[in-house]
DNA sequence: GGTATATATTGACAACCATCGATATACTCG
DNA sequence: CGAGTATATCGATGGTTGTCAATATATACC
């Protein structure tokens, strides 16, 4: 229930802060969100994300590398953070690894996000 | 229209890379994107825009500050970069300076994170 | 003017992040 | 085994970010 601050009525020299406005999320929320956010904050990591939903299956690395313009390692390492977030797996067959999103982690970190995003707008 | 590879039907040898996935995004879209989430990526933002959109209204800095574990340089800071994400924006009034979300602008910017948040899940 | 308060800015520092060349590891084929 | 390929890891580097003490700026009141 938002209250609207009627400023204009209070005397000068009272106190400005009247409402001790707390936040509804602790910080330690806050920051698991915040933590969750940055693991999509970057563009390479979204392109990968993009590919690997797109295509159904798997998508070896080499494709992955094609697909965003920077290098062979940092591809690996984007991939890691990828991996470690719980996002994607990857398997290996023969030379190759293959990659694929983890749907049900995804949709579930979106839907945190949605709600997050949700508490303002 | 997802595609779903056919991996173990391929000869040993060959070329893993069959599928020439592209992303659907730009580098630049997903640089756009990216800056867009960075933005609200850290739990003391995440924190002040809570509490701004509670708040109906204004609120002056100082129950900003008391609303997060950080000291007073810091939260000028973040209050900045929301203020130049064109997020919030402020008033000074007598010795006090009120913030408040700019909710057309949190909006939009929520469903364009929505809209990424789609593209994979 | 002088003192007090609210907020912003500056400057320094440590931590973190993205990137890449070089190298390591693991696999394939001959 | 040796040569070639795919991917991961290591180590270095440059850039960015978060934080705070100190200071500056603006305002209020006496």
């Amino acid at each position: 229930m938002p209250r609207t601050l009627e400023i204009v009525d209070r005397q000068l020299g009272e106190r400005c802060c009247d409402i001790n406005a707390r936040p509804t999320r602790s910080y330690a929320e806050a920051t698991k969100l915040a933590t969750e956010l940055e693991q999509l904050a970057n563009p390479v990591r979204l392109q990968l994300l993009d590919v690997l939903t797109r295509n159904e299956g798997r998508v070896c690395v080499c494709d992955l590398e094609a697909a965003v313009p920077v290098k062979q390692p940092t591809v690996s390492h984007h991939l890691r953070l990828l991996r470690e977030a719980g996002l994607i797996e990857s398997e290996k067959v023969g030379q190759w690894v293959y990659y694929r999103i983890k749907r049900d982690e995804a949709r579930a970190l979106r839907e945190r996000i949605q709600n997050l995003l949700g508490a303002f707008a």
